[in-house]
DNA sequence: ATCCTTGTTGATCGCACGATCAACAATGCT
DNA sequence: AGCATTGTTGATCGTGCGATCAACAAGGAT
């Protein structure tokens, strides 16, 4: 019957503890939020003394910060990846399009959500989160650059409509987040639209069958 | 030298008093955001004890949601009520774009924002976004059907496609909220994106000039 | 076997929050 | 003038937060 006693935590060395301290941040806040991190709960999930937290992190804006940012680059790191597997620049926009809006990262877009939010009291998330759009924003400029090289696109301001690309994602991504039902093609959809702005032929930028 | 000693606040109607505590919590929910929302905030700033403020309320988040509902539903009349001006779908489409990514209803979007991630941990708040999400996308939605109808667009799925055009135009604004630089014809590029999503014909949508 | 470095504890401080409620006082009625 | 109604106060409770730090103990060095 004995519940949870753990007498004392194995002395570790600062740098694996450090790490089991970032990994648990990462899984709080992928389940309940940036604001979950708090001092006690990183600390219980970890099975040590607050204190010890306390004492590997400057504050606790800086571990809601580097959580942020380490969970944000991932996706966008692994996202990225994936398009360098596209043979072409209309293949790899409808990836980055079918990819971000398929719903399997709600998770993370919660994040994002929130770190807007937060950003506007914690100015170090707010340098972390325009660091970390900015990072998405290159890669769509990438492709759209692309596109214009090879002649599949049309653009004058690639950085502009790379900007925009990625804003409405993200909006899609945010209502989804509140209602997930209603829309089921929403690829189709912003996929259209992303032609519209990229001057694309119709239907050039195909959005990948449900399957 | 008195700073502000006030010693009783005069006695007021109860109608009076509620509408003095919905009227402060618009003001610092605006200023400051949904979680500034406190008793002794919302009381500060009416000139009253903190008991006050609770015993007018049920709880804060109900304070909260109707604070949120208050402010987003003034918003989406105000900006419905300009479109009746407008002669025809097109030039109501742009103008509901150029409307709301103008950059002077900043404030409502962190609200937005903020209650997308409030409402997690807020039923009731949560109940009030889905509620002021479907007035949005009504107003959309209509825009759209005058447009099929009158052949200057062609939506199989208005719905759909007012919901796709709602989600552009948050996530554009959230994105201004954080990135307030950056690009600067925003609405030219939306414009033409949605020309894509309602198939009207290119330039037909047109963005008013900046002036 | 002893000592010293250092990872770790947990109590503690100050603060802010929502909520509650007995006591108070202003107002209007009789 | 006296009284009942009711708007209002402000102290109080319990909770949770970030931060701090003296005390403790595990482990390696000697």
């Amino acid at each position: 019957m004995s519940s949870t006693p753990q007498k004392r935590a194995v002395r570790k060395s600062p740098a694996e503890r450090a790490a089991e301290i970032t990994e648990a941040a990462r899984e709080i806040a992928l389940e309940a939020g940036l604001t979950a991190l708090t001092l006690r709960n990183v600390a219980a999930r970890v099975g040590v003394a607050s204190g010890l937290v306390a004492h590997y992190q400057p504050n606790m804006d800086a571990l809601v910060s580097n959580t942020f940012a380490t969970i944000v680059a991932a996706e966008t790191q692994e996202v990225a990846g994936l398009l360098s597997l596209q043979p072409g620049p209309s293949e790899r926009l409808a990836l980055l399009v079918d990819t971000l809006l398929d719903n399997s990262r709600l998770d993370v877009t919660a994040i994002w959500v929130e770190a807007w939010t937060l950003g506007r009291r914690n100015e170090t998330l707010a340098a972390s989160v325009r660091e970390q759009m900015d990072a998405w924003q290159k890669v769509f400029q990438g492709v759209v650059e692309d596109g214009n090289a090879t002649g599949a696109f049309n653009v004058s301001d690639a950085a502009a409509v790379a900007w925009q690309i990625l804003g409405m994602v993200d909006g899609l991504n945010a209502q989804a987040l509140v209602r997930w039902d209603g829309v089921n093609d929403r690829g189709t959809h912003l996929a259209r639209a992303v032609e519209g702005m990229v001057g694309a032929a119709p239907g050039s930028v195909v959005a990948k069958p449900s399957g």
